[in-house]
DNA sequence: CTACCAATCTGGTAGGGCCAATTTGACAAC
DNA sequence: GTTGTCAAATTGGCCCTACCAGATTGGTAG
């Protein structure tokens, strides 16, 4: 990649937020879930005794209780002082940041988790446009309009627009100033990420992408809401498409 | 409480998630978040060493060393090997679960958040009721009754019905049929939960909960699935005028 | 000024130990 | 046989020390 290339990229790249780089620790999670699953642990069962598990899976007690330290954040398990650790229903009572994070650990999620991931984000970036529609400042039209030509500029240097794509979106996200709005979404991207990256490999699929960000701002920048809304659901009916023929 | 009440109130409290009652090791995450405030240490700054850190806390490394790592799934921190542990931007990298977490902590939100929290709910809740319209079995109405039912025996023996509410929105969120929307709208009733027991404390508020339920329930039975995003809107609208008063 | 190397600092990990609360099971009393 | 009691074992919560590998720093030799 050229110098011009990445200084362009650069600015849109610094507003994505990455799900942190692999870190070491995060493998012992995954081997922990792994345990869960190979054991056939059912919520609502307990896990060996911290002293036991961390010998069975080869690490010291203190790497194993970090571990279940961010298991227990993310209400895939339940630790009861003097008792033991427990499994917890997964599907229901884990927070979505496990999935997030299971799909950072390699995880492959299933089609019916894509499909609800995708209804999910639908109506968040419906809610999204709605409020930017309404509260979007010179600002943010600013912001959304750089990081347009920023993905232009990439597309045009043969790159991928996956990280301009998510900027994008979170640019659009905080034209709703909402922050709750925004940790949400982002959660989404940081899911989907690698999987854009592939999307965004075809040029047809980024040309097109760029010329939706285009009509999407100025929708938003007019205050059509109606016309962003549709705007919206075409847009996100692109990558839908594109997973379910993926994962059929 | 009587037994009567208790066994009636039980199968309701069942299906609530409760956000993991007091650990003690959570009070130490709350004492490095106060620590990052108090020494106003800004998004992207370091904090201390963590041999440093862990003696002006008071505490060993090992559990400073489990908190961070919650904190780390939360994406409130970033530790960089061999560097240090960085603060992330609150309102925009970390996630929704870190508000959950801090609001389980005593940590009290402000209005703005409050109102940010409500319209990413009314979003995910308009989807809930639209899919659940769609889909909805039998079972799921049938679970739904069971809990209105709940819900009136417990205001009839004047109790709380802050877990029956809880239930309800879990059962319509389950009829969505979207494991995700689940267990993102438990995030909520996880934040809002000791709010929504005051707010219920008031037997009028009770009484309207109630009936707006059963409405719901007529509508996803029905699948007049405009009359539901009406109803719902005006059943989260109570809440929020009431979040309004209260904060205000 | 540069190149190099050693001391230092960082987080990551291991393994030891102690405590308090709970559970378990043997034993005694009835 | 049942019940009550108490001690031993088990468990998570927490602390301490030590070592490692990578990065930074600072001084020194060239």
């Amino acid at each position: 990649m050229s110098i011009a290339t990445r200084s362009i990229a650069t600015p849109a790249r610094a507003a994505v937020i990455h799900p942190a780089p692999a870190q070491p620790g995060r493998a012992l999670i995954g081997r922990v879930i792994e345990y869960a699953r190979t054991h056939g642990l059912q919520a609502g069962e307990r896990f060996p005794a911290e002293r036991n598990l961390a010998q069975t899976l080869g690490v010291s007690r203190n790497a194993l209780r970090e571990a279940l330290a961010t298991l227990e954040s993310l209400r895939v398990v339940e630790p009861r002082p003097n008792s033991g650790v427990y499994l917890r229903a997964l599907s229901s009572e884990s927070s979505f940041e496990a999935t997030v994070l299971l799909a950072g650990l390699g995880t492959a999620p299933d089609a019916a988790e894509v499909r609800e991931t995708i209804e999910v984000r639908a109506a968040l970036e419906r809610q999204a446009i709605t409020l930017a529609c309404a509260r979007r400042t010179p600002d943010d039209l600013a912001r959304l309009a750089r990081i347009s030509a920023d993905t232009a500029a990439v597309i045009a240097a043969k790159g991928n627009i996956a990280d301009c794509d998510q900027a994008f979106h979170l640019a659009l996200a905080n034209a709703s100033h909402n922050s709750v709005l925004v940790r949400m979404l982002n959660a989404f991207y940081c899911l989907t990420l690698e999987r854009r990256r592939v999307f965004f490999a075809n040029p047809k699929r980024a040309q097109a992408s760029c010329i939706q960000h285009d009509q999407l701002i100025a929708a938003i920048d007019q205050r059509k809401l109606p016309r962003a809304i549709k705007l919206i659901d075409a847009h996100l009916g692109n990558a839908q498409v594109y997973w379910k023929e993926t994962l059929a």
